[in-house]
DNA sequence: TGGATCTGGTGCAACGATGCACTAGACGAT
DNA sequence: ATCGTCTAGTGCATCGTTGCACCAGATCCA
């Protein structure tokens, strides 16, 4: 039967007190004749010991489990973010308890909270809300929170970490590269804007858009309702509807498509169809994030990749940072998004860069 | 500061034992008079109390945390079923603890190993090896173990229960969809078949072509290497270049293909695009899951849908079941699954069906 | 040689909840 | 009054680990 072998039985075994291999397990080692823990280790080997969880986390207050917070991951985006998370916890010899936000502001409170009364002290919290007034007391009790996929606010607490892509030059690396393949009428899509990153993918659009010399004020965005749902499953909807408006005849259509994300850039896709449009030739689409999708959709969808591995992995090494280091500061990451170019993107028709006559 | 309040400041605020408390907290309740009760209650809720999970597990044993071990969450399909046994985790009181196997029966062994000795007593395993060895000595402690998407097999170990559905008749509603649509020449595209419910759906596409008079032996099959990688990201890349094979010219193309799921069809979609075929209109594709994506594609990918939602469900309550009913017999649970026709099948060219003359 | 100092380790009381074995007191039967 | 029985609730040892406070023995210095 495993799970058997206490700490009492190492040191029978080892013949040494119980206290001897707690400080050989916690790394107490300073005090200890090289010979005394080659006999406790041998121990250990032997028997097959492996620590309580339970007792050591009553005893300690410690606990390797991290907790993850995401809107859901039902969502791809999400999903591939949690696989990398359990990934790089493992290789820390740590585990993951998974929580589906549902992006509601109460959920995300209360599993924090529950989190914290469970005893866990690290947190990868994924959420786009522009403050963080309802974890903050949790905060200041001591937990280390990283909130991912959106970058520091100036009210932050001060201890928390922020990792996340520069979501502004996201936004302008997607409509430059539409602008350099000769577009002029580039749309905005996104639902609610009331979100950090998707603002500053906004900003980002907006610089590119007034940096080619032409005029925000004139091209279409399309922000759905801002008081409207905000949930992923539902991005691919807004897309929809997003394409249906705009190309209903009722304005100008876009050549070139920005979209906040792939889901909502998919959604868009499949608007474009309904509408009889071909993504590509008649329409330029371009998402965020670099789903598994976006490269097997037909056709394949430009996109703006996050590198999310390594956003991974350091979350999970900040939220695991031993207490010891307590004073180290709150800060924030902003890795750098890569420019995916697939079919989704092309000229425009009839654009000096086509083909000539 | 959270998590203070012990059950022996609740025994002191009510003036009992905290005996009572804890016979209060663990439904021992049939020797209690009811203003005890009530008083026991008022206390809990005026100091906020929360049971310490740790110490409660030290003592007992017993933990409110599942282990779920999928392929990999990266993958829309696991990805939502994970999402569906957290909701389904949270309504009992329950917390997840993510595991990602990659389908590495090692790291499957390692896991369930790992989280029994953490306590855990009921895995969500989801797993298609034809076997259970690699887990059967923790089953035998007494695991309470419920495998996913895969059905029970005759020497399984008697406590496991499977949940499932009903892969035979999912893969036959596939097949015969494509058979009612006129098509006469229908391969099958799988990656290896060493899996249950893979050679399951198999099974079912076989007996759809018998019944409808046509032989299996004709028929492309295409399977991947039998020893080759069974990933579920290389899942699309199989497809891709089954629809390479298939199409080389070699052998008389197939005008419907049913593939084994959802990824694998859609990289066989994009593998037709390749050879420049379109989907739905060249050539039929079903596949299997109804992920996200699949509605999303272009064409809307047809696909038989396993009711992830109510199986979650299922899988939590088994898993969860208290040790009481400890006499309750391993099962096997088989549900329906649902053809979704969409864009992506459809008579094929030239068939009686198609518009006449 | 006595006392200070250091080294390598041990003793023990927690951490917070559990649940078996027990009992104080009420009640009934004789 | 004595004994049994029942009810409602309590005492206490225990789960496995931790880490502070303590200590025995060796070494050093005057």
């Amino acid at each position: 039967m495993a799970g058997r072998v206490t700490i009492q039985d190492v040191a029978a075994a080892a013949g040494v007190s119980p206290s001897s291999v707690s400080n050989l397990l916690n790394n107490r080692v300073d005090k200890m004749v090289p010979a005394t823990r080659q006999r406790i280790e041998r121990a250990i080997a032997e028997l097959g010991y492996r620590p309580n969880r339970a007792a050591r986390q009553l005893r300690s207050g410690r606990t390797q489990t991290l907790g993850l917070v995401v809107p859901s991951v039902g969502n791809p985006f999400w999903g591939a973010f949690a696989r990398e998370v359990e990934v790089a916890a493992l290789k820390l010899g740590g585990n993951v308890l998974l929580c589906n936000s549902e992006r509601d502001p109460g959920r995300e409170r209360r599993y924090v909270e529950e989190l914290w009364e469970d005893g866990i002290r690290g947190i990868i919290l994924c959420t786009s809300l522009p403050s963080l007034d309802h974890v903050a007391d949790v905060i200041e009790d001591g937990l280390r929170l990283v909130t991912f996929d959106r970058p520091a606010q100036a009210n932050d607490p001060r201890s928390v970490v922020s990792i996340s892509i520069d979501n502004q030059v996201g936004g302008h690396l997607a409509t430059t590269h539409l602008i350099d393949l000769g577009h002029e009428r580039i749309a905005f899509v996104s639902g609610s804007l009331r979100s950090v990153n998707r603002s500053a993918r906004y900003r980002g659009y907006c610089d590119a858009i007034e940096a080619a010399g032409l005029s925000v004020s004139e091209m279409p965005v399309w922000t759905g309702s801002e008081t409207g749902e905000f949930g992923d499953v539902e991005a691919a909807g807004f897309g929809r509807a997003a394409a249906a408006s705009l190309f209903s005849g009722e304005q100008e259509p876009p050549t070139g498509v920005v979209a906040v994300n792939d889901m909502t850039a998919l959604g868009f896709c499949r608007g474009l169809r309904d509408a009889g449009l071909t993504v590509g030739t008649d329409v330029s689409v371009i998402g965020f994030d670099d789903i598994i999708l976006a490269d097997l959709y037909d056709p394949p969808l430009s996109t703006v990749r996050q590198p999310i591995a390594e956003m991974a992995q350091l979350a999970v090494v900040e939220a695991s940072a031993s207490p010891g280091n307590a004073a180290e500061p709150g800060r924030s990451v902003l890795l750098r998004p890569q420019l995916i170019a697939r079919r989704s993107t092309a000229a425009p028709v009839g654009a000096v860069t086509s083909s000539p006559a």
